[in-house]
DNA sequence: TGAGATCTATCAACT
DNA sequence: ATAGATCTCA
C-alpha cells in the first residue's frame, strides 16, 4: 500500500509489510493527525490521548511512504525521558536504525548544532556545559572577583536574572535598563559572559541563545539546514519559552512578510491544560503566536482518552475546569467509572509514608499490579526522603528520579571536574574545584592571589600560576602539573580507564577512603566508571553530543565548507579564539565522528556533554520492577496503572512560593491535573496533618484542590479517629472541608475488605473548639513582625499555634498563648 | 595560612 | 537535614 525501501539510510532493511498495520488501531483524529499533508499544524492533544504515539506514528508513516529521509526529520522534545521514549517507540515501529534522524531534548540539539558547528558558533570544540550548579558558582566568583555587593545582589537572583534573559533570547545589550539595579545586573551578566566565553563553557541557557544566533546570523548554515529538516515535529509545545520558538522558526524557514507560509512542515503537538514551566519562562501564549504566524489550518483536538477510568477523568475535568483562559477542551473516556479516587488524610508524613507502603503491598500482593506500574508523586523533592524510607524498611525495590541527581553528587563533580580539567584547562571552575580538593595546602589567600594575577593578565588560573611566586606558586604549579600529568597518562586510554587513573592518581579515592563517611561516596565514583562504561557501550551512543557516521545520501550534501562559513556576526569578531581542543589519538576506540563535518569528539569530551545534560538518575539499579518515585514535574508524559500523590496540602500542593508569582495558583492547578491524569487504574490522593520540613514539623490544611474535586468520585478513608475534624471548620478560608468531610469520613469506614489501611498511628485527641478566634486568611497584627496573614491554624486552648506569614519576617508558627495577635480588618 | 569546628541560611519544578 | 560561609585554633 506504501512505497517503500526509499530509505537508504538503510540499505539492508528489511522491507515493511505492504499492509501496514501502523495506523490500524487509530481513532479518526489520530489517523488525521499522522496523516496530515505536509504543512503547519497545531494538534490540541489531552493527557492520556494518545499524543506520543500520534508523533511517532507519523514519523514511522513519513517515512514508510517516501515522503520522508530520516535526516530530513527533526523531533525535539523537553525532557530526556521524553526524547528517549520516542525513540523507543521508533525502533519498534521501524525496522531500521532511527539514528539518522534528529530526536531530542531542545538543549540536546542545540548542543549538537553547536559541536558541529563549533568554529562558527565560536566555541572550543570540546566546551563544557555548566548544570545549575557551576552556573552558580561561576557567578559567585564573578562577583568575589568585581565586589558585586551580595547583599543587593543576591548570587542566585542573578542567576535567575540571566537565565530569564537568555530565554527571552536577550544579549546584555539588548536589556532595556532603566533603574540603576538593573543596569548593575546587566552590567554583570555581560561579565559573566565573558568569563564564559574565556572559559570556554555554556550554561543551559547559552546553548540555546548560541545556537539560535548562529542560525539566524549564519545564512549558509540556516539554509543547510532549512533545506535538510522538512519535518518538524515538537512535543509539549506548550512548555516553549520565547528564545526556543524563535529557534524553531529559524529551522521553519520562508518566512515572508512575518508569515511562515511554506517551508518545512511544522507540528506542534501540546496541551495547554499541562503547561507547567511559565516558572522558567515557557510561554503558552506561543501556541496563539503559532497559529497566526504560521497561518495553521489543520487543527486538531485529540480528547479521547484512552488512559484513565473515568472517575479519575472526571477529577481532572472538574479540578481543571477552576481555571480560566483556557483554550477549551474535555477529555472523554469509553472505559466506565472504575474504582473510586481514594482520599487518605493521615496524621503525620511518616504516617503517609507507611500507608503507602502498605497500599502498595496489597495492590503488588492482592491485585496483582506490578511495581513499576506504581507511581507515588509529590510536589517537591524534599517529600521523596519519608516515602523512601518505608519502602526501604519494607524492603519493596523503588526507583527515584530526580532530586540529588547522580551527576550532581559532590563527589562525582569532583571527579568530572578533574576529567574537564584533562579536556580543557582553561575550565576555572572545574580548576577552583578541585585546586584544592584533596586538600593540599592551597588555601583562600593563595587562590585569591592566584585570581587577581589571572585577572590582571587576562587568562584562565591554569595559566596564571606560573606567574605566582614562593612557596604558594609551586604548590599550584604542582597542581597543574598534575593535571598535565594525568592528561599525559590518559592518552590513548579508553574512557573507562581514564576515569579509573583519575580518581586514583587525584587522590579523590585516598581522600575518601581515609573518610569515615566516605564509603558511599567511593561506591558512586565507582559507579561513575560503569556509567561511563555502559555510555560507551550503550545503544545511542553519544547521541546528545554528537552524530554518528551516517549515510546521507538523501540529504542535501552538507559539505565541508559549512564549518568555513564566516564566523557569527552578533559575536565580537575580535575576541580571542580559544585553542584547539585536544584530539582524541588516532586509533582510540569509539572516536565519535561528526557527521556534518567529519570533525571527531574525544568519548571524554562526550560522555561529560552525557554527564551536563543528562544528570542521570540517583538510583542504580535501573529497569528492575520497582516502585517509581518522582515529582509531578518529572511525571509529565508518564503513566501508571496506580497513582500515589502525596502531601496535598495547603503551602505544598498548591506550594506556597507559586501563589507569590501571577498565575501560580493556576499553574498549580495544571500541575495537580497533570498528577491526577497519570493514573489509570488507581488513584490515592493523600495529605497529612503534619510534616517534618527544615528539620521542624509543620502543621498543614488540607489542599484547597480537595474541594474541586468531584464528591461522587471519591472515596475518603480516613478513619475518624477523633483528630482532626474538631478543627476542620476552622482550617478554611476555603470553605466546604468540615461540613462534607465529616459526612464521608463516617460513611466509609470500611471498604474493599481491608480494615487494615485503617490502622494509622493514633492522633493526640482535641478536645476544645478553638477560642482564639482566628482563621486561616484572616490578616493579623504582631507587635514585632508587623502585618500578616493567618495561612494556617493548629490545636486547640494552650497548644494553639497560627502558621502566619509576615512578608519581610518570614513564615512562622507562633504559640497563640504567648504571642499577642490582633485581627486586622 | 590552612584545617577543622561551628554557625547560618535554605528548601519548587527541569535542561 | 544539609551545604555553604564564617570563625577559631594550630
Amino acid at each position: 500500500m506504501f512505497p517503500i525501501d526509499l530509505l537508504d539510510a538503510a540499505p539492508e532493511g528489511s522491507p515493511h509489510p505492504s499492509s501496514s498495520p501502523l495506523l490500524a488501531h487509530l481513532n479518526p483524529e489520530q489517523l488525521a493527525a499522522v496523516t496530515l499533508p505536509a504543512g503547519h499544524a497545531l494538534i490540541l492533544a489531552g493527557a492520556g490521548s494518545g499524543k506520543t504515539r500520534v508523533l511517532t506514528t507519523r514519523i514511522a508513516w513519513l517515512l514508510q511512504t517516501g515522503q520522508a529521509t530520516p535526516g530530513s526529520i527533526l523531533a525535539v522534545t523537553f525532557t530526556n525521558k521524553a526524547a528517549k521514549e520516542m525513540l523507543a517507540r521508533l525502533s519498534a515501529m521501524l525496522p531500521y536504525n532511527v539514528r539518522g534522524m534528529w530526536i531530542g531534548t531542545f538543549h540536546g540539539l542545540c548542543n549538537r548544532l553547536l559541536r558541529a558547528h563549533h568554529q562558527a558558533a565560536r566555541l572550543p570544540q570540546a566546551f563544557q556545559i555548566l548544570d545549575t550548579q557551576d552556573q552558580l558558582s561561576a557567578i559567585k566568583r564573578l562577583c568575589k572577583q568585581f565586589n558585586v555587593d551580595d547583599e543587593r545582589f543576591p548570587p542566585k537572583q542573578l542567576m535567575y536574572f540571566i537565565a530569564g534573559c537568555k530565554e527571552e533570547g536577550m544579549r546584555p545589550g539588548d536589556v532595556v535598563a532603566s533603574d540603576p539595579d538593573t543596569r548593575k545586573k546587566v552590567e554583570i551578566y555581560q561579565l559573566y559572559e565573558e568569563q564564559c566565553q574565556r572559559e570556554g563553557v555554556v550554561d543551559f541557557g547559552e546553548l540555546m541563545l548560541r545556537s539560535f544566533e548562529l542560525l539566524r546570523d549564519d545564512e549558509h548554515l540556516r539554509h543547510h539546514y532549512q533545506r535538510r529538516f522538512q519535518h518538524i515535529l515538537v512535543d509539549e509545545f506548550q512548555d516553549t519559552n520565547k528564545l526556543q520558538y524563535q529557534w524553531l522558526k529559524q529551522l521553519a524557514g520562508n518566512e515572508v512578510g512575518g508569515r511562515y507560509v511554506s517551508g518545512s512542515s511544522v507540528i506542534a503537538v501540546g496541551d495547554d491544560d499541562q503547561s507547567i514551566y511559565a516558572f522558567r519562562g515557557a510561554r503558552v501564549g506561543n501556541m496563539a503566536d503559532f497559529i497566526r504566524e504560521f497561518d495553521v489550518r489543520q487543527q486538531i483536538k485529540l480528547e479521547q482518552n484512552y488512559r484513565s477510568y473515568s472517575n479519575i477523568l472526571d477529577c481532572a475535568n472538574a479540578l481543571i475546569s477552576h481555571n480560566s483562559n483556557r483554550l477549551g477542551k474535555n477529555l472523554r473516556t469509553a472505559q466506565g467509572p472504575g474504582e473510586p479516587v481514594r482520599i487518605y488524610e493521615a496524621p503525620s508524613d511518616l504516617a503517609e509514608a507507611s500507608w503507602m507502603v502498605d497500599e502498595i503491598k496489597q495492590l503488588v500482593k492482592n491485585d496483582g499490579y506490578a511495581r513499576q506500574e506504581i507511581a507515588v508523586l509529590y510536589r517537591s523533592n524534599a517529600q521523596s526522603r519519608a516515602i523512601e524510607s518505608a519502602l526501604f524498611n519494607a524492603a519493596i525495590p523503588y526507583r527515584v528520579y530526580g532530586g540529588l541527581r547522580f551527576f550532581e553528587r559532590a563527589e562525582i563533580k569532583h571527579a568530572l571536574a578533574y576529567l574537564r580539567l584533562l579536556e580543557n584547562p582553561h575550565d576555572d571552575t572545574s580548576f577552583l574545584r578541585v585546586v584544592n580538593f584533596p586538600p593540599r595546602g592551597i588555601g583562600a589567600r593563595t587562590i585569591e592571589v592566584l585570581q587577581d594575577t589571572a585577572r590582571s593578565s587576562g587568562t584562565s588560573l591554569s595559566d596564571a600560576v606560573t606567574a605566582v611566586g614562593g612557596a604558594a606558586g609551586t604548590k599550584l604549579q604542582g597542581f597543574v602539573a598534575k593535571i598535565d600529568v594525568l592528561r599525559e597518562q590518559t592518552q590513548g586510554k579508553t574512557l573507562r580507564e581514564i576515569i579509573e587513573t583519575v580518581e586514583e592518581e587525584s587522590g579523590l579515592l585516598e581522600h575518601y577512603r581515609n573518610e569515615k563517611e566516605g564509603a558511599d561516596r567511593i561506591e558512586n565514583l565507582q559507579e561513575l566508571v560503569t556509567a561511563a562504561e555502559s555510555f560507551v557501550t550503550q545503544e545511542g551512543f553519544g547521541r546528545d553530543a554528537i552524530a554518528l557516521p551516517l549515510d546521507e545520501q538523501q540529504n542535501a550534501r552538507p559539505g565541508q565548507d559549512l564549518t568555513q562559513s564566516p564566523a557569527s556576526q552578533g559575536l565580537d569578531p575580535d575576541a580571542p579564539l580559544l585553542d584547539e581542543p585536544l584530539r582524541p589519538p588516532a586509533g582510540t576506540a569509539a572516536a565519535m565522528v561528526n557527521a556534518d563535518t567529519g570533525e571527531t569528539l574525544s568519548p571524554l569530551a562526550a560522555f561529560l556533554t552525557h554527564a551536563a545534560l543528562e544528570a542521570g538518575d540517583n538510583q542504580a539499579q535501573a529497569g528492575q520492577d520497582a516502585v517509581q518515585l518522582m515529582t509531578v514535574h518529572a511525571s509529565k508524559g508518564l503513566e501508571f496503572d496506580a497513582v500515589f500523590i502525596g502531601g496535598m496540602e495547603e503551602g505544598l500542593f498548591p506550594h506556597e512560593n507559586a501563589m507569590m508569582d501571577r498565575g501560580g495558583l493556576e499553574e498549580e492547578r495544571r500541575l495537580a491535573y497533570v498528577a491526577i491524569t497519570r493514573a489509570r487504574k488507581r488513584l490515592y490522593l493523600s495529605h497529612s496533618q503534619t510534616r517534618m520540613l527544615h528539620g521542624q514539623t509543620r502543621y498543614n490544611v488540607k489542599s484547597r484542590f480537595f474541594d474541586e474535586l468531584p464528591e461522587e468520585a471519591l472515596k475518603w478513608i480516613t478513619p475518624r479517629q477523633g483528630g482532626f475534624g474538631t478543627f476542620a471548620p476552622h482550617s478554611g478560608a476555603y470553605g466546604a472541608y468540615g461540613s462534607r468531610a465529616s459526612g464521608q469520613l463516617g460513611s466509609n469506614s470500611g471498604w474493599a475488605g481491608k480494615p487494615d489501611v485503617f490502622a494509622s498511628p493514633p492522633v493526640p485527641p482535641r478536645k476544645a473548639e478553638p477560642s482564639h478566634g482566628l482563621k486561616a486568611g484572616m490578616n493579623v497584627f504582631h507587635n514585632k513582625f508587623g502585618e500578616g496573614k493567618v495561612l494556617a491554624l493548629e490545636g486547640t486552648g494552650d497548644d494553639a499555634r497560627a502558621q502566619v506569614s509576615f512578608g519581610r519576617h518570614g513564615t512562622k508558627w507562633l504559640a497563640l498563648s504567648i504571642a499577642k495577635l490582633t485581627i486586622v480588618e
